[in-house]
RNA sequence: GGCCGCGUGCCCGAGUGGACUAAGGGAGCGGAUUGCAAAUCCGUGAUUCGUCGGUUCGAAUCCGACCGCGGCCUCCA
């Protein structure tokens, strides 16, 4: 099976060959660190995190690095604001940041370097510019020149110079050669605070945007390396300019692989800055907010359950669909725990150990099934990470192991064949879950961990329940399994027992 | 205005020339099960993939036009 992924640079399919065989490096644009994420900056890591779990599953050696700018108009605009200094905003912005990011399952990031700390060879890189004569100088400022690069344009197709014009109010555009050409390095101005002054030989200054990004990714993952990523945004002229420096600089391609995310919406509208109600909409879809309010793993099924190019829809209705579905899943494993009598995540048992199904006709199927969905999960992964694919693979074996736990019965009846091709199918299942980030957790004993308060009363309420069932005192059994419900506590009867879940 | 992308059942969302009699999820409805529920399972739903043309033996999938939506061209993941 071959990985085939789509490249921005080409805009098609391409067959995936890494420069160094084995290896795959790969560059992610990371946050400004200003102000608090929000929900769409969850969107490259989880499906970078994804694609680094499914090429370490495909044998390559993943190095992951994702940027932390951490100089930037933006954060002296808010140190002016909140009277805190520019690395006390972004330290405590970033850690925040790598916490979402944890939570979310997002573990597997190698480097996260930061602008401020990476001067000397952003530095180094412009000074390559200019003796190259690409960059210039004009007074503290240093400009690239977007003349001097003969392919500018080609990874977000723009041709015409009208395109490249920077024309933002107040910007002297004067100083600029073309209109295209950007800024590599700012002189400082004197209202500027001190901390985010660096020494430079074109005087004090700062990098300017887009710098950081080459020459960081250049110093972790080499001239030419595999993958580079982020939100469809930054294409141009981010991106678009990470091109033009590196290569210009080296000579070389700089990244082989460009991806690029869809942007996540709200009622159907980008999360811009310059929406008037951006800050309204922006309180909701804090990720520190939705973390708060919903279990982590639900945010992820959500940014992954379509492709990532496509957009998301972000709402309400879609994340309650979303837990609807996820629990489901985990139901599935709490059955499979009672059957096999062990947590399926000690069960190293997978489809394809389970040879000897005897003659037993269900269990074959079953081994079939998930073995035949083994296969479709990783070619929907090979095309072009097709997460939403691979999802519905998922909840087809679900399916199938369902329907297998209710023709055995295996919940209350023991049979070892049985048994041995449940846990094969399930330990394959959860084998492939967990490479999407999914089901990476036990499900948290119902109550969770430390509530054996809630284990004991709940235990409580079943057992005097059960006395007035079997009095056949209805009511009363219905009136208690009510008022549970009502504060949020469900009770299910099953075969063997009466069982109790939070809603 | 230029450059991208999208339009699939009630909603979300895969599928990008023939295995599509269009995956999967959510919601609904009917049934099995249950004392009743919940959970699980079964059944049910697009003769059709924005519209109209074209290419082809064959198109949701390719081409063109049109309609609608969104993104970028200015800070943005």
């Amino acid at each position: 099976m071959t990985l085939r992924v789509y490249n921005t640079l080409s805009g098609e399919k391409e067959l995936f060959e890494p420069v160094v065989p084995g290896k795959v490096g790969m560059y992610l644009c990371g946050p400004t660190v200003y102000k608090p994420s929000h929900i769409g900056h969850a969107v490259g890591p989880v499906i970078f995190d994804t694609i680094k779990r499914y090429l370490s599953f495909k044998g390559y050696k993943v190095t992951w690095v994702v940027n932390v700018t951490d100089v930037d108009d933006k954060l002296i605009v808010a140190s002016r604001e909140t009277g805190r200094t520019v690395p006390e905003i972004a330290r405590d912005m970033e850690k925040k940041y790598v916490e979402a990011m944890a939570a979310l399952g997002v573990r597997s990031i190698d480097q996260m370097p930061r602008a401020s700390e990476h001067i000397r060879e952003i530095v180094s890189h412009i000074q390559q510019l200019i003796d190259r004569a690409a960059a210039y100088v004009v007074g503290g400022d240093v400009y690239f020149d977007v003349s001097k690069d003969a392919d500018y344009g080609k990874l977000s197709n723009r041709k015409s110079e009208e395109q490249f014009a920077g024309t933002r109010e107040g910007l002297v555009q004067a100083a600029k050669r073309n209109s295209g050409d950007f800024a590599l390095w700012k002189g400082a101005k004197p209202d500027e605070p001190p901390e985010v002054q660096y020494d430079s030989p074109w005087g004090k200054g700062r990098p300017g945007w887009h710098i950081e990004c080459s020459a960081m990714a250049m110093r972790y993952l080499g001239q030419t390396f595999d993958i580079h990523g982020g939100g469809l945004d930054l294409k141009f002229p981010h991106h678009e300019n990470e091109i033009a420096q590196a290569e210009t600089a080296t000579g070389k391609v700089f990244a082989k692989y460009w991806l690029h995310n869809g942007l996540t919406r709200f009622n159907t509208k980008k999360i811009s800055k310059s929406d008037p109600d951006f800050e309204k909409v922006m309180e909701s879809l804090q990720l520190s907010n939705l973390l708060a309010k919903h279990p982590p793993e639900l945010l992820r099924y959500l940014i992954i359950q379509s492709h990532y190019r496509s957009p998301i829809d972000f709402s309400d209705q879609a994340l309650s669909a979303c837990k609807s579905a996820l629990d489901s899943l985990y139901r599935l494993l709490e059955r499979v725990e009672r059957a096999t009598g062990a947590d399926p995540y000690s069960l190293k048992v997978l489809a394809e150990h389970v040879r000897d199904t005897g003659a037993n006709p269900p269990a074959a199927e079953l081994i079939e099934a998930v073995v035949r969905g083994q296969v479709r999960f990783l070619e929907a992964m090979d095309d072009d990470f097709n997460t939403a694919g691979a999802i519905g693979v998922l909840f087809e074996m679900a399916g199938h192991l369902n329907r297998y736990l209710d023709a055995t019965r295996l919940e209350t009846n023991s049979n070892e064949p049985s048994r041995l091709a449940l846990q094969g199918a399930a330990g394959t299942f959860l084998v492939l879950a967990r490479l999407l980030g999914l089901l990476l957790e036990r499900p948290s004993k119902r109550g969770g961990d430390g509530d054996a308060e809630s284990e004991k009363l709940m235990g409580l309420f079943i057992e005097i329940r059960k006395m007035a069932r079997d009095a056949r005192q209805f009511q009363i059994a219905d009136a208690i399994r009510n008022r549970l419900s009502e504060i949020g506590f469900v009770l299910e009867d099953g075969q063997d027992g009466t069982r109790w879940r939070r809603a």
